[in-house]
DNA sequence: CTCTTATATATGATTAGTCTTATATTAGCA
DNA sequence: TGCTAATATAAGACTAATCATATATAAGAG
């Protein structure tokens, strides 16, 4: 379980709370990498706490909620460091979009550039929003190591949505000539 | 659920059986595309029965155990056209490996390019997979409309594992010279 | 004669992720 | 005064997917 090992790395920045792992990192940073609901990330903090891997304290706040704030134990990083090394099967990925296309033959032309255009769209956005991620460029001399490992993986996620894109408009356009 | 329209496209090329479904389907077809477990499929097609999507008639075997082979009703297609045209959010594609690399800064360099080598021998051995596949290609004046649709979505298939390849490539370079 | 493979269907259990709703406090706005 | 937004945690319900296992028959190999 992957996101486990999301939120001990996080927690290793520095100690955080449930909610500030929300919305100051899953929210921000890792939208596009791995995205992670609410009630998960609680329900997660609750099996790491089981397994030791983290640990609690409760910070009493008079003019809000009391906090929870988890850091990770020393057990918590030596399974971190274990997990960061060990290789995972390729994850499938499933696109009901060339699901669709694949039974396309189906509809008449223009219904599948209608289909094709809706995703161009999306997927523009998306790389709009992965473009505002602001990261040092790769030949920056002042990056940090974990600076740079971001960026590689950000450069990834771009050239992916820039394929998606390419592709699209390459079968929006045989479509139309056909 | 985009698995019960992969199932009715397939039934409405020609009425099938579960086990057909499972192993001239979608492990020869689809595997790249919308992988199904046996367990899946079958208990989706009751699914599609109780809708009233598809029927199924049993066939009595004598040297095998009966069959049970589904086709699609009047009020299956109608569904399955709608949702051909229905536009879908992008799903969120979670690799374990971009989330390694994330965190990364915490291994040494060795470590992280054997990560990546690993990765790279994966997704090589998936492009070579995907490349066995056999579709007329895009200029093919004999090729029929199904095909031309499916071409187009292993286009992208390969496209998208190339990029992954060339990526690790540079990544790896990169950690190389550090 | 037993073991494996192919054909064929079904159920139980579990995991990961999503959606919804509930609770509680304070600040600020209208 | 009531409404909304921000801070903070939790539980219930559900879906999609996966894994394991069970059943039954027949053909073919060793």
């Amino acid at each position: 379980m992957s996101l486990a090992y999301a939120i001990m790395g996080l927690l290793q920045q520095e100690q955080r709370t449930g909610y500030e792992l929300k919305t100051n990192c899953f929210d921000q940073y890792l939208v596009h990498l791995w995205p992670a609901d609410q009630a998960q990330i609680y329900r997660t903090l609750d099996k790491l706490l089981e397994q030791g891997w983290i640990t609690c304290s409760i910070e009493i706040q008079c003019d809000r909620p009391n906090r929870k704030v988890y850091s990770v134990t020393e057990a918590g990083k030596a399974e971190f460091i274990q997990w960061l090394q060990s290789p995972h099967p390729l994850p499938t990925l499933r696109e009901p979009l060339l699901l669709q296309l694949f039974f396309a033959a189906h509809l008449p032309n223009e219904a599948i550039v209608q289909l094709l255009e809706q995703q161009l769209a999306a997927r523009i956005e998306k790389l709009t929003e992965c473009e505002k991620i602001k990261l040092p460029m790769l030949g920056d001399q002042y990056a940090s190591r974990e600076q740079i490992m971001q960026r590689l993986v950000l450069e990834l996620v771009l050239r992916r949505e820039q394929i998606y894109i390419d592709w699209l408009k390459t079968v929006i356009e045989i479509m139309h000539h056909q």
